[in-house]
DNA sequence: TCGATTCTGTTGGATAAGCAACACTGGAGC
DNA sequence: GCTCCAGTGTTGCTTATCCAACAGAATCGA
């Protein structure tokens, strides 16, 4: 039902292998950063042949962008965000879904990487705006959908990530600061009772 | 160059589909024993395809088999027992290792079944005696290998069933046991040096 | 700069795994 | 007795993965 899932059914030799390569992938990443990385380490850690791999993925960057992806939609699946409506504690908990993952995912590739980040930015934002712009036209709000939802998808992305480069002992906890963020980012998608 | 590797360099992919049989039936085993579980179970819990269990197991006792004898001979191949020569110290982690391994194995059917015990006491005696009689083979002894690497693995496993199956409080720990056992089992072997 | 090594993509042919269908067995309930 | 149902083995065909080999790019040390 839901545009999210356009792999279901599928062969499970094929989710096996793509399982395999992400995670070896994320293994290999932690340990030796994306940059060094090569096909070999990952395909050798997944004991899947090399020329399975590029059945799969062009290259490294496409598992990249598909195991960001796909961990960022777990998360989102995880509590239920991908099939739910919009509401105040909803948009709460996908602020700190969004916190957390970055600055989890950040902490997994080691020396940091700046393509990972990259990827990652492009990847989530684009999941962020989709979701909320399906959550704004089941409303049937007059805001326009798309604009909306970039804004948002943007604001949030920059807000996490701000919050996630915090490396000072008063970082709050990602929930404080989600409470902090919310009314502005409620605010901006106008989705609020207006007074 | 060891005899007990038959395996060594397999084609990954049956590899790959023993191992998620494998621990597939573990796992709905120690759910719903062994007798009620069914083939379809195992294959489904391990993503894998019915026809192809019956391409690598006649059976479910089969599998059971090859669990047993995968499953002691890691325990053997961890504290590094396949690859070293006789001494008191390594029959001590012997028979310890064939104690942890039932009392776990067999607390991991649930309900127990006589099956099950039977198959285990025959793989378990029969890498016992194997494992043995090259100790006693290696030491250029003058007992004969073979009989008394048979009784010493019959003695052994004796034991350690008598140990486990052992569930009042005195019970002692399976190291404490063993120290009191091996002066009969290393006696037995005749491989002290005799007065 | 050069040679050597390592990694990358890609290919053709071999093999394991998936799938849907089949006949068969054995037990549960009526 | 009977049917019904769920599990068992087995089959022919399809598809994914493996493997060895290859040529070209990239990296590195002398």
């Amino acid at each position: 039902m839901s545009s999210t899932f356009p792999e279901e059914k599928l062969d499970p030799r094929v989710k096996r292998t793509r399982q395999l390569l992400e995670q070896a992938f994320l293994d290999v990443v932690s340990q030796k950063g994306f940059q060094s990385v090569s096909v070999q380490d990952i395909t050798g850690k997944a004991g899947v042949n090399r020329a399975t791999f590029y059945a799969h993925f062009p290259d490294k960057y496409a598992l990249l962008d598909y195991s960001v992806r796909q961990g960022f939609r777990q998360e989102l699946e995880k509590r239920t965000l991908n099939v739910c409506t919009f509401s105040i504690e909803n948009l709460r908990a996908l602020i700190i879904t969004v916190c957390e993952f970055i600055s989890n995912a950040s902490s997994h590739c080691n020396p940091p990487s700046p393509q990972f980040e990259s990827v990652m930015e492009t990847q989530v934002k684009a999941q962020l705006q989709e979701l909320i712009q399906n959550w704004i036209q089941k409303l049937g709000s007059d805001v326009d959908p798309k604009i909306a939802s970039t804004a948002t998808s943007w604001a949030i992305y920059g807000l996490a990530m701000q919050w996630s480069h915090d490396k000072s002992k008063k970082r709050p906890s990602a929930e404080k600061f989600t409470d902090d963020v919310l009314p502005l980012i409620a605010g901006n998608l106008s989705l609020m009772q207006p007074a």
